[in-house]
DNA sequence: AAACCGTGGGC
DNA sequence: TGCCCAAGGTT
């Protein structure tokens, strides 16, 4: 009873988090919240989780609503090639008839990689396969004080093989959830809890006294800093929105006020929104500019005063349009315009 | 393989 | 403030 794949499990059984997508087995409702979970904390995707199946509670359901209105519910969340590949991905489980069961088959569906493969067949089918996410490949190389950081792909190979090692194959499930859960509430990247945790006697990392040394911090690229100036403009109780084309890379699809990128100096050096834009909006409406601050990864947007001068057109694939704030709640929009009209 | 995609919380 | 980094996947 002392193996750590039972104190693991049996640490889980006792204070794992009753969280909205435990405690069903509907491979969809599993599937849409390990889609939402990428990257993204539990405490973000709760609402979302909430509406979204509410709204799309079967993958017919999704399969057949207009992508606008799938982006306006992922509105806020980040990641909008998710819920893109979400939305395809439904179709094509709609068009085949039956829901993926193998971790192999579900992998195959655009926006499922191996970790949500093995989680969503672990979970909803009781596959043994194990996940390794950015919870597990701490838990595991602080476990076995893993001696290189977890960035080749030889390196997660064995991560996982460890990981595998500690499943219990009557519950996959809960064993994958356990090492998350551990990962996320006491094997924390900082200040773990090594008081607190099931595998402490067999932590190699706790027996070398310095468990916040793993895993091995990976090289990370250097960011670039851009400013952005960004303009909010009314006219009577509307507001000038631009939508993205669906074609870029950066928030495609989504609607936005205008914002442009400033030279180094602060002068304006380059449209965004693949639009131009100026005189041509001034026909009488109110300009109307706001101070707020947003970081994309390596993009500041920075609304404050500014000249709107050059005369422009609206790029290729994208749109323009003016709306109401109470219409706006329907759209695909960014975190950008939904702090604006907070 | 490395770079890219959004956002928010914590320190 | 600035930086880390989160239930990753795609290119």
């Amino acid at each position: 009873m002392a193996d750590p794949s039972s104190e693991l499990l049996a640490w889980f059984d006792r204070t794992g988090r009753d969280l909205p997508w435990r405690g069903t087995r509907d491979p969809y409702a599993i599937w849409v919240s390990e889609i939402m979970l990428q990257q993204t904390r539990v405490e973000t995707v709760r609402p979302y989780y909430r509406r979204f199946l509410e709204r799309f509670p079967t993958p017919e359901a999704l399969a057949k609503a207009p992508i606008d209105e799938v982006l306006a519910l992922w509105s806020g969340l980040g990641y909008y090639r998710r819920a893109r590949l979400l939305h395809r991905a439904a179709g094509e489980v709609v068009a085949k008839g039956r829901f993926p069961t193998t971790a192999a088959e579900l992998e195959e569906l655009p926006g499922i990689g191996p970790y949500t493969a093995a989680a969503v067949a672990s979970i909803a089918f009781d596959e043994a396969v194990a996940v390794l996410d950015g919870n597990v490949e701490r838990v595991i190389s602080r476990w076995i004080a893993f001696a290189e950081p977890p960035r080749a792909a030889a390196a997660k190979l064995r991560l996982r093989e460890v990981a595998a090692s500690l499943l219990d194959p009557e519950r996959p499930g809960d064993s994958n959830q356990a090492l998350m859960e551990l990962g996320a509430l006491v094997c924390r990247p900082r200040s773990p809890s090594c008081d607190a945790c099931p595998l402490v006697a067999s932590c190699a990392a706790y027996r070398e006294g310095d468990p916040e040394a793993y895993p091995l911090p990976v090289e990370k690229r250097a960011t670039e800093r851009r400013r952005h100036l960004a303009v909010l403009v009314e006219r009577k109780d509307e507001i000038l929105l631009f939508r993205r084309s669906d074609d870029e890379d950066l928030l495609a699809g989504i609607w936005e006020i205008p914002w442009v990128r400033l030279r180094d100096d602060g002068a304006t050096a380059e449209l965004h929104l693949g639009t131009r834009y100026g005189g041509s909006w001034s026909l009488g409406e109110t300009l109307r500019l706001v101070r707020h601050g947003i970081t994309y990864r390596d993009i500041e947007v920075e609304l404050r005063r500014g000249e709107l001068s050059e005369a422009g057109e609206l790029a290729e694939g994208a749109e323009a349009g003016w709306f109401r704030r109470d219409e706006i709640e329907s759209l695909p929009t960014s975190s950008l315009l939904e702090k604006l009209l907070r």
